[in-house]
Order: C-alpha cells, then structure tokens, then sequence
DNA sequence: ACTAATATTGTAAGCGCTTACATAAATAAT
DNA sequence: ATTATTTATGTAAGCGCTTACAATATTAGT
C-alpha cells in the first residue's frame, strides 16, 4: 500500500502539499493539485487512517453502546444511525452493555481507548453520577432514551411517561376502567417513566389503580407472556392490558391465544415502541410508536454537527410518542 | 491522559520496558514489572490504542459488513460476533452494504481504510471475482452465508439448498402435492439455492412444479403479502406454501388471514432462517433453523484463531439447516 | 574466580501522517 | 521598479507506541 511519501515523490511535491490536497484543508495551487491527485491515482493511494488519527488525534469514529445489538429495538438504532455516519466519512464502533453496570462501563472504557471523537449511549444501568462525571472528561457524549439532570442538551430523548399515559388514556377513552399493566424492569427509567403514565392516566380519570394487577417483566417475550398468565391467575378482572414494550405485548398476545381469551373482544392490549413487526403479529397490534431510528438519526447529526463541525439542519432532542391503531384494543367498549 | 513516556519516567525504567509489561509478550523481571504496574495505576495509564496500532501496525479491529444493521437476520449475527470479540478485546467496526454492489464495496474499501485486521463480510452483491481478488491482498477475509469456490476454507455457511430440501419433503410426507413458493430475490445465493432444495424435492417425489406458482419476494415482509395474493389470484390449486424466508411467511400469513385462508387447516406455511419472532407469530411458523448467531460466533473464533492466533477450539465452517416444527403445517393432511 | 550462556533492560529508529513555522513565489500597492 | 501583502510550498517536529538491536546484569559451568 502506497504511503504519502511515496505520492509525494511521485508528484515532484513535499509530504505537506499531499497532506493539504488529501484533506483539501488549504490551499493548493491548481497544478499542483491536478499533480497530485494524479500520483495518487496511478499509486492506487489511500490515506492510512490509524495514522491520521494518531496525528490529528482525531479518529473519525465515533462509539456506540446500546443494550443488545439484536432486537428491533436497537436494530432500528443502529441503522439510523450507522447510515447518518456512513454518508459523513465516520465509522461507528458498536458495544454491546447488555443492561449491566459493570459490562456497560467496560464496554464504554473500551470506546474511549479505542480514541472515538465522539460516544452515542443507550446507557441504562450506569448511574447519573457515572455519565454526568463522564462528560466532564473531554470526550462529548450524546445520550438516547435517558434525561440525565445536567446534560439536558446532549439527550435525545422521548417522553416515555407522556407515551404510557397516552396509551392508557385511549383505552380509558374507549371505556375500558378495569387496567392490568405489564411493566418492564422497574429499575430502568424507562420502564418506570411508562409506568407512572399510565398511573397517571387513572388517576386523572379517577380510576382506581389495583396494585396486584401490576407485573414487572423483563421487556422480552416470555415477560408478557408470564405477565399475562400471572394477571389472569390473579382472578382479578381487567378488560385491558397495558405493555411496557411490544415485544412483551407479543409474548402477551400468544398468551391470551392459549388461555383462550380473545383479543380484542375479551382484553386490549397495546403495546409500546411500534418495532418493526408490531404489524406481524396477530392481531395487529396498536401500539406508540417510539421513532428510535430517527432519534438515532438525531444523535448523530448531534455529534456530526458538534464534534465534527459539518453544519446540521433541523436538530431536535425531544420526541412525541404517537398513538399507532391497529387491531389490538377493541373499538368501542360502551 | 498519561502517556507511556509518563509511565516509565516515573517508574524509573525505559519505554520499552513499559511496552513490554503492557504487551506482556517478553520477560520483565518481577521488580521491574511491579514498579511498572504501579505506576500505571498512579497515573491511570491506557495505553492509546491509535499509537498501539499505527506502530505495530495491528488494529486490533475487524470489520464486520452486514446488509442491514436491523433485522432479526443480522441482529443475531452482530451479536455472535460481537461477544466474541468484546472477549477476546478486539473492537467490531459494523458498516452496512445494502445489498448493492456498490454500497458492498465501498463499505469493504472503508473497512479496508481503517485498517482493519480481518474481515467478516456477509456480501450479497459482489461478484465472486472481486471476492477472491480481495482474498489475495494482504487482509484475511472470512465469509458468511456464501460459498465461493476456491475460497471455501474461509466460508462460514449453511447448505441453503438442503434446507429448502428439508422443508418442502417435510411437507411432502405429510402428504402435500401441490405446492407454491414465494422465492427471495433469486439473484442472491442463499434464495436460488433454497429455491433449488425445493425443486429437487419435488422432482424426487416425482411431483411436478408449476412455474406459474413461483412467486419472486423480496426477502420482506410485504413480499411474502404480495405472494400469497398473488398465487392466489392465479386460480392455481396449492395446499402448502414454502418461502424464502420467515419474513416472507410472516407476510404469507397475516395475508392468508385477510383472505380468509385458514392455516394451517386449509394451507400449510413453512419459514426459513427460525429468527427469534417466528415463534410469536400466529399460527406459530414452523420453520428451517438458522443458527446464524453461532455462525456469526464461528466466524469470529476463526477470525481469533488465524489472524490473532488466540487458538480456539470446536472450530466449524458448515452447519447443518433443521427443521423446526411449530403450528403453521398441519399434522397430516392424508 | 573466570568465561560462556542467558535473562533483563535500554537505545533509537521508525509506523504514516498532520501542522506550526519558515521560506519562496506571485501579486498588489506605491 | 521596489516594497508590502498575500498565496503556495517546504521543513521538520512530533503524535504514542513497538521492536530490532545493543548493552548490561545475572546465573551457570568448570
């Protein structure tokens, strides 16, 4: 592989005069351009970017941490935002946190060894304290799905309780007044903030909110399932089943199939996150839609526009979660 | 950040000294190797990985190109491939190819630039040519899903062409004779190949295929909707259904529903690839498994063997398609 | 104790690039 | 034409690390 030097030799022209023409951050006489860029043409030249990095002290990557890298969730994510990067030059470096303090440091430790310029974080169990001390260093950090007291301006982020009450506010409006809730781990804000819509949402209805009909799940699968299976045994009633995320609001729908209970006719459900086979399932399940690719979108116009200085329209960190209908919550209870 | 030079100053020893407890690769007598460590510690040295690289002209990095960072499909593989890694403490540069030629190639190039160790590509569009030109220069490439010949032994895959063999007899001995398929885009391996097992499984019956119930998807959901109107509205007779993928059978069956077709009562539906919502589906899909996240694994412990020489056991290249019986076939139509 | 062999450490030359600064060439001002 | 500006190019010092090779210290052999 070809060096700068040997481009410069070639070209009759210093190592400087390369470097400028490559980075095309100076200018360069026209000849000598047209010199240059022929010699690396017939060298077949390609910047060696360890190390342009290691000069510039600047990687041009940029390190995400998500939770998982399967699941619809974090696909759609990472989609959103490897194509935002992809088009500006930058690399993206992936780290898995799988939802544990310690793994979810390692993995970020390992992205600022790695040199990123910049850290996109779908931290979830690291503390405030950790991320707010981390952002005191001098690496930026953009954060999504998380509002962190102090670093409001690098969240991007949706209202999560806002989306809990809004879900549950449409089953009220249907008539239904019996509620389950299916939560994810409570211990994530995420889930706790979608929780205390929905508590919310009885509240202002006055309705009342029975405490045995709550289920924390895990945000999989098998949490809705379990979640729905728990709730039933209860012998409580309810006419609808509020779920903190879709995928255990699938597990829930398979559930109920089993138990004989028909949806919607019998039990709403709906879900939250509107991931990508929401529109699968069977019935097709109403849901919030959660924008998370465009958010990851964001983040990255965040750090293209911040970090790296490419000048971005239209950014945005706060996101409404929308009401999505399909099949799921029946039409009218009354 | 501290330096190396910082390190070795206050321990009182050379540069190389310190290198060399940090790459633990040569003898340091025990003294020297405390005082080293301590100071480290003291000073919270990282080694800077850019300088690690650029210097021992190692990046501890592969690149790891997919079609799309979503989907369950390539989810699961990222997440193979990752923690095997993440162990192993080499970093996963992920860029997308799209399943364009071109795309595919500028994203190799990209992962090229970075200096990248090894490469795990799940390439779509490339020709085989420009594969085993690629193989010849000096970066070790490993293959998933894709044999090409003269380069088998760095070709993690799976016998597509068995798996749609296994599919369709499975059908066959429960006695379906008339068959449709709803292809994936044929111009990829994996869909013509999967295409082919189905045809010979026909032809091994002595059963005869009917071109005119061949239906060319996409591989998406909608291209599995689309099928199943479409070999519907041809007026053609067909009791069982095999698709591309699970994706396409999704499609399949929430369009089934939609025109009142029952499955697997009045048609049989069977998937390919097993991808982690195939079992919340309605009917719950029987289907071809896939186990592309420990394909994913494989081909980065390949990667680990040969290119880092962290040796590995339990190596494997073929795997071996199953069938995984769930609701959407029925017992025995006989 | 003295040499040979071996184990440990240090020296210094890069890796391929960027960039402050110095120099030279071209243009403008008088 | 002469000096002041501006523009274009070159020089060389790093960036933080690895690694031949050289030098020194230690141990073994006799």
């Amino acid at each position: 592989m070809a060096t700068i030097y040997e481009v410069s030799e070639l070209a009759g022209v210093s190592l400087a005069t390369v470097s400028r023409v490559v980075n095309k951050n100076a200018r360069v006489s026209d000849k000598t351009k047209a010199k240059v860029i022929s010699a690396m043409e017939t060298l077949g030249y390609r910047p060696n970017s360890i190390a342009q990095s290691l000069a510039s002290n600047r990687s041009n990557s940029v390190g995400l941490l998500v939770s998982e890298l399967h699941g619809p969730f974090f696909g759609a994510m990472m989609s959103g935002i490897e194509s935002e990067f992809r088009g500006a030059g930058k690399h993206t470096i992936v780290a898995a946190g799988h939802s544990d303090e310690q793994t979810e440091k390692d993995s970020i430790e390992f992205l600022i060894n790695r040199n990123c310029d910049a850290l996109i974080l779908h931290a979830e169990a690291v503390s405030d304290e950790y991320l707010i001390q981390l952002s005191k260093q001098k690496i930026p950090l953009t954060l999504i799905n998380r509002l962190v007291k102090g670093l409001e301006d690098r969240c991007v982020c949706l209202d999560n309780e806002q989306g809990g009450y809004l879900a549950t506010q449409s089953l009220i409006e249907k008539g239904h007044t019996q509620f389950a809730y299916i939560a994810g781990p409570l211990w994530k804000n995420d889930a706790q903030d979608r929780l205390n819509g929905h508590k919310r949402a009885l509240r202002e209805s006055g309705l009342e909110q029975n405490p045995a009909l709550i289920y924390e799940g895990n945000f999989q699968q098998d949490g809705g399932r379990l979640g729905i299976e728990t709730l039933h045994n209860t012998g409580h009633a309810f006419t609808a089943i509020v779920c903190g995320n879709d995928e255990m609001a699938s597990g829930a729908l398979t559930m109920s199939r089993e138990l004989n209970i028909a949806v919607p006719q019998q039990i709403s459900v709906i879900g939250f996150d509107n991931i990508i086979y929401a529109d699968y399932l069977y019935p097709k399940l109403t849901t919030i839609d959660y924008p998370v690719q465009l958010m990851g979108q964001m983040a990255a116009k965040l750090v293209l526009n911040e970090t790296y200085k490419i000048k971005q329209n239209e950014l945005r960190l706060h996101f409404i979660p929308k009401l999505v209908t399909r099949d799921s919550c029946d039409k009218n209870l009354m």
